[in-house]
DNA sequence: CTGTATCCTAAGCGATACTG
DNA sequence: CAGTATCGCTTAGGATACAG
């Protein structure tokens, strides 16, 4: 085992590719494309603070669309990360929070988010000077 | 502090959203947003093995298209996350691999990979509960 | 072997208007 | 309040052909 090994850990996954007949039903691409999207990370963060309605996810991420929040929760809730209760007042009340599962899922989430937000200012600096030169001639 | 609190952890985010003025300006956006693309991840950890060729690359990824393979390894080399080597051969061999920051990425990288594989079971079930009520009427 | 260039389609997403 | 419906733009990404 070489350093570089013990820096990454004994977790290395399993086979994404060759081990499949068909690529694509890769079981793990088939979990994290659907956290790869614009929003869901987002939306999980925001919840794992505390559950909350509708309206309030529109207020803690003020640049999403009502269509895009209403189609990540509905794609949270179908991968069973975040629950849906509604409550059929007048005006109707609709409250989301995360699951088990969904809890579960976040110190790996919030690792990487930890991460990015660690290395952003060397990626940005790596970024500056990879465009540059054409940049600057 | 709560038990959930303990198991999600101390490393909790910043704030991803109502922090910035402009929104889509929040750093770790900018970085999660490049690495949730089809293809970064399944070549950080194919590459996380040892440093291969571009061709090794698409035979180890093999539904790729050579196009993406090429504007994949851009972007990561950009981000500073692979370096890239060229033996000016004939032919020319060009190899690529992790660098100390992609490296550094892989063990939380690897932890949700890890998530993801143990959870997908859960997962599927559950999607097809959610699914189910329709199709089965 | 390691790419580029071009074309094309499908999907993601935003804007807006409407509804119980 | 919590959505749905429709439209159209923009981008990601695949197929194919060509090149150093």
């Amino acid at each position: 085992m070489t350093m570089e090994d013990r820096f990454v850990g004994a977790d290395s996954p399993t086979d994404l590719t060759t081990s499949y007949s068909d690529h694509r039903a890769c079981p793990v691409r088939d979990v994290l494309d659907r956290l790869g999207d614009k929003w869901s990370t987002l939306i999980l963060v925001t919840l794992s603070q505390s559950p909350q309605r509708f309206n309030a996810l529109t207020r803690a991420v003020p640049d999403i669309s009502r269509r895009m929040l209403t189609e990540t929760l509905r794609h949270l809730e179908r991968d069973g990360l975040i629950w849906r209760k509604v409550t059929p007042s007048t005006p109707p009340m609709v409250s989301y929070g995360l699951t088990p599962l969904g809890t579960s899922l976040m110190p790996p989430l919030n690792a990487l988010i930890a991460w990015a937000e660690r290395n952003q200012p060397e990626i940005a600096a790596v970024r500056a000077r990879f465009d540059g030169p054409i940049a600057n001639g």
